[in-house]
DNA sequence: CTCATACTTCGACCATGGACGAAGCATTAA
DNA sequence: TTAATGCTTCGTCCATGGTCGAAGTATGAG
């Protein structure tokens, strides 16, 4: 890092998109794994570790190990504040700022976040299973109402299975490009395995890109209606 | 600039060292022209006016044009809360911090800001001429007193030629690297210039490095004593 | 008018640091 | 034990963006 007074160094670590979405998401308050936050931040384990070092070292986080993970939260809700202050300021301003083009489009359209979907058409598998009522939010929690249960075993996921994970069913994943919430959890994954299941879409080797068949994303866009 | 959460954008402009200078300097409340901020930044004024227009851009500064200067400010007082916040929360982790080894420690000794000594020397020449009474503050300006007036000849400044001129005396500038006052303005300059003059110091081509010779320092500290 | 100053734009260079592959260590599961 | 998972370290590559020289525009001074 270059010379520069102290500011720049909280304003440099902040200033990077892959640390700023792992602070963006331990804003929860929930503390979360490297991997987790490797996928939240959208790179690899490597470059997550490296990250996290950086930030547990300028004391905005801190990292506990447990078993084999290392949780992490913020150091405290002072760093919390700093962060809801700028964005804050980031909001405001951000109405006029220079047209923001994704790098890639398919990457925005539909990818993998850890285990799941993500992307807008993970935003709108969300959307729409909360429209249709499939989906209930409890605070910070997404509950499974008996529709979507229904829904889930007509569109062939094995929920049983998924109860006798430790996991939880459904958990809000906050989207990387588009800030919204998405489907996460044993569910969100389930329904992942499924879509590619059906051949609707694959996973491109090499990357987190999801392509959908032209035939696949009007099955999917019909079964998640908006 | 990469793709990422408005966040990133915000922390990446208070991120680079010269901004982040520019920034603490405007903090003040003062209106600075776009020559005096690139001076405290330690940066051309090709380099400053990059700065500026991205600061402007994102809505964190306002310019306004008066004759053939530009006066620049905080936008509102909103930009200053965040800053205040954030350099707070530098402050309180800057302790445990690695170890910031200056990049150049010749570069931090001794180097010219604008025109007139900075860096460690320059701090201690501000120092050492407020501990001798021949400087006095006055809230935010510095005053040459009877003794320093008398220190300045014997020294050997013409002080009849520098208040013909318009510029202060004495200004102070805050630090690049050392974060403290250092004496600016006309006498500073001209003291530069009598220390280059003695042959106790000569401005590397090339750089900002103001190279002290082994005597020349020796003198220094006998006339500049702390 | 000419000259000097304040600032901007253009172009090119290059250092910083973020990216991942490969390989390693540590912990848990089987 | 062996295998799998979570995470880290090392090494390398390369895009981003900060930097300045040169040249251009505007404003004010003499």
């Amino acid at each position: 890092m270059r010379e520069g007074p102290d500011i720049a160094r909280i304003g440099a670590l902040i200033g990077d998109p892959a640390r700023a979405n792992m602070l963006t998401a331990l804003m929860s308050g929930k503390a979360l794994t490297a991997t987790e936050l490797a996928a939240e931040a959208g790179v690899t384990a490597q470059t997550a570790s490296a990250h996290l070092s950086k930030l547990a070292e300028a004391g905005l986080t801190e990292g506990r190990k447990q078993g084999r993970h290392r949780y992490f939260t913020l150091a405290d809700d002072e760093v919390g504040a700093v962060l809801e202050a700028v964005m804050g300021l980031a909001a405001k301003r951000g109405h006029l700022r220079t047209r923001t083009g994704p790098k890639n489009p398919a990457l925005r359209e539909a990818r993998v976040c850890y285990n799941h979907l993500a992307g807008e058409m993970g935003v709108r598998l969300y959307d729409s299973m909360l429209a249709s009522g499939g989906l209930q939010t409890a605070g910070q929690d997404i509950l499974l109402t008996g529709k979507g249960d229904a829904f889930a075993c007509e569109f062939g996921v094995d929920l049983d299975n998924l109860n006798t994970t430790r996991r939880p069913m459904c958990r809000p994943c906050l989207d990387w490009s588009a800030r919204r919430t998405h489907l996460a959890g044993a569910l969100g994954q389930a329904l992942l395995t499924r879509i590619t299941d059906l051949g609707w879409a694959k996973r491109e080797p090499e990357s987190r890109i999801i392509a959908f068949s032209t035939s696949g994303k009007k099955a999917f866009e019909s079964a998640f209606p908006l």
